[in-house]
DNA sequence: TGCCTGATGACACTACATGTCGTCAACTAG
DNA sequence: CTAGTTGACGACATGTAGTGTCATCAGGCA
């Protein structure tokens, strides 16, 4: 038997969201977290680099699987066929079964600024895998700037209307329609 | 004569911009900041929100240029002509002159994750206001917020090759090429 | 002359974040 | 079986960001 209880990072992660929920993020402490975790200040600063990076740990995971993507994908493909792909076999499969739990979590982070520029951060880092992803292709640098960013708004606003509609769709349809939607304002 | 020097909001970019490239943001304290520009801690804080913000001041006032733009917009403009008018006549104008000095606080941005996040938020913002003036003018809510993102990366990858360009040339130009890399990427 | 307004100074205080050292279970080598 | 090592955590100290509150005083106004 450990000395201490296993799973520290999940129990603050537990706990940090159990509190940002009943009172919100800015209203929390980290010593209130830490205390209901059962941990002190310090080990929470050691998990986490800081109070915002509680909510989006796992999110660093990301990047290599996009890495992953563009090296195991196979060449001929356009680049839009390449974006629908990875958005609908690599990048939803993730959100699946956790539209519920995501949806708490968007209403903590849309009521304070800050979480909001971290996720804008965390959004940044993946396109910039992505645009690495589309460089390592042949593309060049503004192609494949664009195309990573053409990709990072197609699956925030799917995501975004996948949780803000009443009832559960699949994903991919609505990623699908929003590429559809994409091409037909840049055509017109 | 006034009890205390104007300009007192002025003094306290000017002073911080220089810190920030002398030391670096992150070694810069405010009170560093306040001492140069004869001011208080407390003071920097009652013009800026935080010690990032002295370093965004000013692009507050961009949203309201934009839902200008959409105000005053001829009708019957298709949304790709829409974006590229707003970007060349109204966008780009803003940063004409000003090249150099971005150059500088765009290092002071790159150098540091919590400036980064602020500038994102700032685009956000921005972006946020293209899609509300998409919205007035008859498109659904997925066709705007595409739309908006599309504006924003647009002419964030412009921006961003104008200045990694050695030598200076026309934003304009170089907005106009990167619609046609996008058109290019979306059409294949 | 006297009142009001607004920007700033002065001071206190909370919370975030980090450096450093000590502790002790679990693992490893001989 | 033992001695040394590793790694996660607690305990303590400290620095910086950010906020609340009250005092001060030049300039405007009646």
């Amino acid at each position: 038997m450990s000395r201490w209880e296993p799973g520290a990072a999940e129990r603050l992660q537990a706990a940090a969201l159990e509190l940002f929920v009943e009172h919100g993020f800015a209203a929390v402490t980290v010593p209130q977290i830490t205390a209901r975790a059962g941990l002190t200040t310090r080990t929470f600063f050691r998990h986490f680099a800081d109070k915002r990076e509680v909510l989006f740990a796992g999110e660093d995971a990301v990047p290599p699987v996009i890495t992953r993507f563009f090296a195991e994908a196979p060449a001929g493909l356009s680049t839009m066929q390449l974006i629908e792909r990875g958005l609908c076999e690599v990048v939803a499969p993730r959100f699946a079964g956790m539209r519920d739990q995501l949806r708490v979590r968007r209403e903590v982070v849309r009521s304070d600024e800050g979480l909001r520029e971290r996720e804008l951060r965390k959004g940044a880092l993946v396109a910039e895998a992505g645009a690495a992803g589309f460089r390592a292709r042949g593309l060049g640098e503004l192609e494949a700037a664009v195309a990573a960013q053409l990709a990072a708004t197609i699956i925030g606003t799917a995501v975004a209307r996948w949780l803000d509609e009443p009832e559960e769709r699949p994903l991919t349809d609505i990623v699908r329609e929003t590429i559809a939607a994409l091409k037909d304002v840049v055509q017109h």
